[in-house]
DNA sequence: TCGGTTTTCGCCTTATAATCGAAAACCGTG
DNA sequence: CACGGTTTTCGATTATAAGGCGAAAACCGA
């Protein structure tokens, strides 16, 4: 998240094939690591990995065609950094509004939308948006990541609401300085789920109560 | 589904290494195909593949050691088959209850519960359970496909309640026969998604429904 | 016809989410 | 330092969804 858009990290590509395209940070897995730890490395070489708050599998992208030359199966990642953290980034890359992406080289536009997509889903059944937001966050940064995010204003009353019956927020008793116009000071919070795993879903059909 | 309990296809190796452990269908990618076009090939040979009413990715599984000698990257998949049909199986083959698997070759087990636990979230946030359905059902089978994917019982009144009023079912009008010991005939339900993705999530944080 | 069985449905309670508006707490300015 | 403008917070209310319970419906076999 930048200045309230999803953004992504693109490098813009120095080689033929696609010269001039932007294309997702990847490389190639090595014999004596798994794809996770790979794309870590990879990252490395771009943002410190510390940062990332969250990584998962998205999906294998493997048609034959989608690069030329020899076929290249890629595992797809959806790694979510914190809306405070700003990592140092070389030269060659830079983060693209992902409603406004660049040219991408092969099939790096789907797989970005592919991303994209699955963080709105999840942000709605997950714990996930706290990946998104820094260690101490008030309601209204939050609502601001979420609504980003998804595409649509969520209310910060019910945001506040909903998060705290399930026990996700937690007071810091700190608040934050109001802006320049004033207002109200906004009340601290940080994620209170911190046994729990960020991306353990909410039940829906939930097992009986009675027992 | 097998008498109301969740099965699992495995063949039984005739080679090493671990000749003699169950495993999960599969084999190599080929040039020409992408992971899907060869996992739904590979199981042809196992099991009709137009019976197959459901297939998504699970997950890559890279580990360098998961596999005795040079390395081997799967893409696990998820594959629902409709508790109706009954495919003819080849004789290396069996339907083993996921809740009491034989000892299974390389990390297979680990895929299987991967597989499991992630179709168990699916059917509390997505239409997932009607792949497990035959075209015309019960809300008695349906309940019964539930109760014993997820590993609670749920109530028949329920889920009758909650799938309708989603618009998710479809009476046919026809019922079906009762049992031996009689008790009102069951009407006949389809699924009334058809244009809908069985795999859509329900939203949660809902977009405003003024706009 | 009657007891046993299973399904279905209405009614009620509970849980969760959405909406609204007022109060709280701050700013800058006159 | 009082005032309008601003933002956050919170209580009260409404809306929606899910869960529980029991009665009625519809069938079987004897």
């Amino acid at each position: 998240m930048r200045s309230d858009t999803l953004r992504v990290l693109l490098w813009q590509r120095a080689l033929d094939p696609h010269l001039g395209r932007w294309s997702l940070p990847g490389g190639r897995l090595r014999p004596d690591e798994d794809v996770e730890t790979s794309i870590r490395r990879q990252l490395a070489e771009k943002v410190d990995v510390r940062q990332l708050k969250h990584v998962e599998q998205l999906a294998v992208f493997s048609a034959p065609e989608r690069v030329p030359g020899p076929r290249v199966v890629a595992t797809a990642f959806l790694g979510l950094v914190p809306s405070d953290v700003d990592p140092e980034i070389p030269e060659d890359t830079a983060w693209h509004d992902v409603a406004e992406l660049p040219r991408t080289a092969f099939d790096h536009e789907s797989i970005v939308l592919r991303a994209r997509d699955r963080l709105r889903s999840k942000l709605c059944y997950t714990n996930l948006g706290f990946a998104l937001a820094p260690e101490e966050f008030t309601v209204s940064a939050l609502r601001g990541l979420y609504s980003a995010a998804l595409g649509y204003r969520v209310s910060a009353t019910n945001l506040q609401r909903v998060l705290s019956r399930r026990g996700l927020l937690e007071p810091t008793g700190r608040t934050a300085p109001p802006g320049r116009a004033g207002g109200r000071p906004a009340a601290l919070f940080s994620f209170a789920g911190k046994g729990m795993q960020i991306t353990d879903p909410f039940a829906v059909f939930r097992p009986p109560s009675g027992r």
